[in-house]
DNA sequence: CATCAAAAATGAATATCCCTCATTTACGAA
DNA sequence: TTCGTAAATGAGGGATATTCATTTTTGATG
């Protein structure tokens, strides 16, 4: 009895806390996508969370930590969208340029994706600790089966990810035409260690659709 | 007479603009150097530069603007001295891994850069900008040798200057250690198109002291 | 030298916004 | 129902980028 009642009552609180933690991330991923991270004042995240101006804080110890709550999010969500569909390959080396050709397209075709680029250290970081462990088992895998050559799998997939975000911010903003990006996965796929006739060979393969 | 009274008139204008403008970079920099970027505040640049708070807004259209020509500056002497040492050598490839050598070693070793990296996308651009022009002869000089195989050398180059902010933004903030640096110069020799084996080779190579 | 219009410098005031905290509200065990 | 605890609240503090009306400087002209 006792333990019935407390667990419900426990469940309500906990709910709600889930409940206004996702409102919070989803608010501040929809304004933060159409201002910027910096023009997102947190008033508004709050009012259309439906929480109090105070409440955000008890969710997120500052403006700087709920920007990263929600770009590690979008990561997360299309990391797993990325894993559904490479796990069905048998080539380790295609499975990373799958994934390295996925990430460059939602970064520079998703307009919620935008705005979030002008904070580049952020985004390539959320990057490279929720797509990473993907990544990097990839990279590992492609080297053990002798396609690529990768001494440090996690410092590639640092400098994968901030050239990522870097070329994307650039097309996002007209300073590159959106034509580098298939240059721009040969050139990923060449920090591998494979040399670039390799890379382009591997660039060019068909490739399924996202899920 | 009336030529030379306002040639020299007019000149004093322009040098007393001229040592504003280098006084407020100066300022900035140091500020920024030691505090990061936006904790830096317009009063206290103004105020060691020795101008109005509102003065610094005659030259810089915001702190932005200022910002983006103190990483410029220091770019471009980077470049300068880079160009110094290079012009010397043989082997275009070499000239290029020297460079992003320099350059990566720069960035995790001087103090005055730390704070900076934290702003990844002012930085990587400003070393687009200001070293581009370089950088980008080089990757084409070496393609021309016959040593590198890059097809577009500014898309090349801007993804270069990203990785090598995110990298050395992780070393000086301890998530990577220092060791990094050289598979990392590696890896964007790489990038070149050439294989691991024919990087490491020419990453490896004796450098001369920057000057 | 005195005058004056234009350009530059100035810093007080404005506007904005992150974050804190004293208070209120909701919860859930007894 | 009562009460202690945890969560929510939103008004206010504090900090600071930027503006702008005013003052100062400049340099050509009479």
């Amino acid at each position: 009895m006792e333990h019935t009642i407390t667990s419900v009552s426990e469940g309500r609180v906990a709910r709600r806390q889930a409940r206004n933690r996702v409102a919070l991330i989803d608010s501040a991923r929809l304004i933060m996508s159409q201002k910027g991270i910096d023009a997102a004042t947190m008033a508004e995240i709050a009012d259309m969370a439906d929480v109090g101006a105070g409440t955000v804080y008890n969710y997120f110890k500052s403006k700087e930590d709920l920007a990263i709550a929600v770009l590690e999010s979008l990561m997360f969500d299309l990391a797993l969208r990325i894993e559904k569909v490479t796990n069905t390959f048998s080539d380790a080396g295609q499975v990373y340029a799958f994934g390295v050709r996925t990430v460059i397209d939602t970064a520079t075709g998703d307009v919620r994706w935008r705005q979030l680029l002008n904070r580049s250290e952020v985004m390539a970081n959320a990057m490279f600790r929720q797509m990473g462990p993907f990544a990097i088992r990839d990279l590992q895998n492609a080297t053990k089966a002798g396609r690529f050559r990768v001494d440090d799998a996690a410092l590639t997939w640092k400098m994968t990810t901030h050239a990522v975000v870097g070329v994307a911010l650039s097309v996002t903003t007209d300073e590159l035409p959106s034509s580098v990006i298939d240059e721009c996965v040969v050139r990923l796929l060449c920090m591998t260690g494979i040399g670039r006739d390799e890379a382009i060979d591997l660039a060019n393969r068909d490739r399924p659709a996202l899920g």
